[in-house]
DNA sequence: ATGTCCTCTCTTAGAGGA
């Protein structure tokens, strides 16, 4: 089975490239960040078209979460995370599916730092956390994934030095991360390539993608009842290259079952 | 500081977000 990421920033903009990309990997599951389109807005007749049932929490302009599935029943959980009834943007969904809990997410990316907007995202990170901790208690297994606009390491970014102060790296977002994982979770992407250079997106500035000046930020976590089933897990990242392309390229995984 | 691209509006230019 063939789970898949990707932040499409404007899923409406973006549609002709969406469904050109599930066409030619039709992974089993997708989980799709950065909507930008209300709830009305979203194009479920062209992604029914294409094969797949799905599931979204729209919101205009801005934000806006989906899981689609390739013929597989979509159990909606929850579509926002718990812990505070004011936060009222879309950035989080869940689902069961084949027996597995999906969490969809859109972690914020807290620009500029230090300044409320990191606030907001040191606590999304804090309430996730703690959702997190809820999922592992129960005995089924459970993918987190999204882009939760952290690079968890040095290796994960193209020029660390630069990147000290900005939001997705600062030292708080990054111990965030860290106590996230010390919950047990494997991130699969490093789990199967370790000392790789990864990269899951590629600014729209200075040819960014034409230099490879990457960040890795978009992630699959498994709870610890998951790991013997984890066969693959790479990015399309021949999709960022693609005309009119999100910023982010398709991340994947392969699991048994 | 800047670069680029998306969406929305007090709309065809500029603001806000990333």
């Amino acid at each position: 089975m063939k789970i898949a990421t990707y932040n499409v920033n404007g899923v409406n903009g973006r549609l002709p490239l969406l469904l050109r990309w599930l066409q030619e990997t039709q992974p089993d599951i997708v989980c799709l960040q950065e909507l930008k389109a209300p709830e009305e807005k979203f194009p479920e007749q062209a992604i029914l078209d294409a094969g797949y049932n799905a599931i979204w929490h729209g919101q205009k302009s801005w934000n806006g979460v989906a899981i689609l599935t390739r013929g597989l029943e979509i159990k909606e959980v929850r579509r926002s995370l718990p812990g505070d009834p004011e936060d009222l943007h879309s950035r989080y969904i869940e689902a069961i599916i084949n027996d597995m809990v999906i969490g969809c997410l859109y972690l914020p990316n807290g620009n500029p730092a230090p300044g409320p907007k990191f606030d907001y995202k040191l606590a999304w990170f804090q309430r996730l956390t703690r959702h997190a901790a809820d999922l592992l208690a129960h005995d089924v297994p459970v993918i987190l994934t999204g882009d939760f606009n952290v690079m968890p390491t040095e290796l994960d970014v193209y020029k660390p030095e630069r990147w000290v102060d900005d939001a997705l790296f600062r030292p708080e977002t990054r111990a965030a991360f860290h106590t996230l994982m010390a919950q047990g979770w494997t991130d699969a992407l490093r789990k199967l390539h370790p000392g790789e250079t990864i990269y899951t997106f590629w600014d729209y500035f200075r040819n960014a993608y034409g230099r490879n000046a990457g960040l890795r930020i978009d992630h699959f976590l498994l709870s610890p009842n998951f790991n013997n089933r984890l066969l693959s897990a790479g990015v399309d990242r021949h999709v960022r290259g693609w005309e009119k392309s999100s910023d982010h390229a398709p991340v994947w995984i392969e699991v048994k079952g």
